[in-house]
DNA sequence: AACGTCTTCCAAAGCGCTTTAAAATATGTA
DNA sequence: TACATATTTTAAAGCGCTTTGGAAGACGTT
């Protein structure tokens, strides 16, 4: 069923038909109803490729999945996601969402972008000096950034949480209690976010004249194994770090097993504070010991992303290019007091 | 860049730029020469919508994700993904996902299949009897279901797992290890892989004369918080099990936390297996005790199924309609004898 | 020279929609 | 009644591609 064979069987011409189903004023009230009654009945559904061909506008937005075998996939591209979908749903907008190698990520964003089969794209995981930034800026298709990319200039839309200081905040609270021997369990060493956490944790040990001893930080990929081996390498140190600050509760769960394990009691020998992007499937609140966290919901990120970007599509209105959301600082128990000595 | 300009550009018609792209054979090997290089030079790509609208050939693969505020996001969904993604990045496929009111799935896959979007289409978490099934056999356009439909005639195309027959074996070899106790920590009551998981331990328990007690069995979402809560309950019961079956190794962390608190050990007091999804983010091997698990890989289920729907596609031969995958049980630490008593 | 056969190219139609420009019909006013 | 003005409808063009049905030219054969 098209909109030709609905049009004559309903003796009204192609153009009529449309308008009617598009809202436009210009077409009798009776002659609306008549059509999306005739609609109801026939269940027609206009093709969205002719429809897309003939707007220029697609209904979509666009990312970029990195992929490839052994290739990890991602924990919060779920949750993320399912943010971004709760707007879109309400505007009835759908994902195009592109397979890539994960040495191809520009070249993918950008033959999706010229592709036309999107109104406007979506990418995260933010490098410093990312190259899609360039690409993105070149092409004159809408795009929203999660994260930010250091070392480019930041006058591009962007959407990020402010690690920088979220992780400050949280060395503070460690230094105040006491601790003086730090460690970092990072994300991959390229990624701004991980960049800006390890400067924030830098920034507040620098006030006290400390620093962080690179053999105390690791970059690696956010699995409960990687926190594991990570922790046991900082349990070998001769100056065992008593303070650890984790970019995920996935992390936390693989070095609390080894803490665990060694005999030690988390928030007593050990104080750990992670940052929780408070995903649904693994809750800080109930571990054995409680996690001190900062917390930023990815998922709200995803609304708002989303919001911007149809926002922008549909000229809604306009929003601030830049946001920077604050990460609360929620401490439970596996946070004390250094201990002695 | 249009086809029309490029082919202006190079002097030529239309058709024969299209055909030189698309590798028909009817082209002069230097003209066709040409026209690649044009193309790499202005960095032309045919606009997808105007492709398809022609062709009536999407190359995509389309899905539903069920979104709303409060519905938790799924922890296995980027993991399929990425297995999908990895076959369809072979074919230069990409994926269009619409997000659905979890109430209105059905009618959400009904007008992606129409709007002549997608190529194909994908659905998984059956129910028993699931609404969808008809509605797709209903339609002309192929698709393979992740799962199957108890109480539906079996004669649509699936790749599943053998939940029951893996929960049988499971089952079995808690048995011989002299378990009488047995409790299920199962996914939502209302999909096929839960079902058919728990009717795989009845019919196990069955053939030693025993039964699986309501009260011992839990239906909940897969997240820690949820494992920690059914074992809570568990342990509260008169006759407390030894043995514990869990549709998930997320269930299982928040299992093992309450099972710890309450200074039981895991492989003694109470043994427990899991199903392992193989998700990157929590391997079963590396809890504190190892964990037996029922081992299945999500990723080359979405390979395969993005295989099968690529392949009906471009007609690239037959496969099995119906495929049933045989899970490993895998035993390690998180198995005991039955305690005495 | 005339013919058939390949090879290589092209004009134009068509995919299903939206939208422009104009026509047909209804309504109001002098 | 005649005309101007709104209202409602339509024919046709166009979005950017693929594909059908030829046409033009090259080549070999008789």
């Amino acid at each position: 069923m098209n909109l030709k064979q609905l049009s004559q069987m309903l003796g009204l011409s192609q153009t009529t038909v449309s308008r009617a189903l598009n809202g436009y004023p210009e077409v009798n009230r009776e002659t609306r109803e008549r059509v999306l009654q005739a609609v109801r009945e026939t269940g027609y559904r206009p093709n969205k490729a002719a429809q897309r061909l003939a707007t220029g506008k697609a209904g979509s937005l666009g990312l970029v999945m990195p992929t490839a075998p052994g290739h990890p996939s991602d924990v919060h591209f779920g949750e993320f996601l399912t943010g971004l979908g709760e707007e879109a749903l309400r505007h009835d907008f759908h994902f195009v969402i592109t397979p890539a190698d994960p040495n191809d990520e520009v070249g993918a964003l950008r033959r999706l972008a010229i592709s036309g089969n999107v109104d406007a794209l979506f990418v995260a995981y933010m490098r410093g000096h990312d190259p899609r930034l360039d690409m993105l800026k070149s092409l004159s298709i809408p795009f929203v950034v999660h994260g930010r990319s250091i070392g480019s200039e930041p006058d591009y839309p962007y959407l990020d949480i402010d690690n920088e200081a979220a992780f400050y905040d949280a060395t503070k609270l460690l230094l105040q209690l006491g601790h003086r021997r730090f460690a970092v369990m990072n994300g991959p060493e390229h990624l701004d976010f991980a960049i800006r956490r390890k400067m924030g944790v830098s920034a507040a040990l620098a006030e006290r004249g400390l620093t962080l001893d690179e053999a105390c930080v690791t970059h690696t990929a956010m699995t409960d194994e990687q926190g594991l081996f990570a922790m046991e390498r900082f349990l070998q140190l001769p100056e065992r770090p008593t303070a650890i600050l984790c970019s995920s509760t996935v992390l936390a769960l693989g070095a609390i097993r080894i803490i665990n394990q060694a005999g030690l009691k988390l928030g007593e020998d050990i104080s750990l504070i992670a940052h929780d992007d408070v995903l649904p499937l693994l809750k800080p609140e109930n571990f054995s010991v409680p996690l001190t966290t900062t917390r930023s919901p990815l998922r709200a990120a995803g609304v708002r992303i989303a919001e911007r970007l149809i926002g922008q599509i549909k000229d809604l209105g306009s929003y601030p290019e830049q946001e920077l959301w604050k990460a609360e600082l929620i401490v439970r128990a596996s946070t004390g007091a250094a201990p002695a000595g």
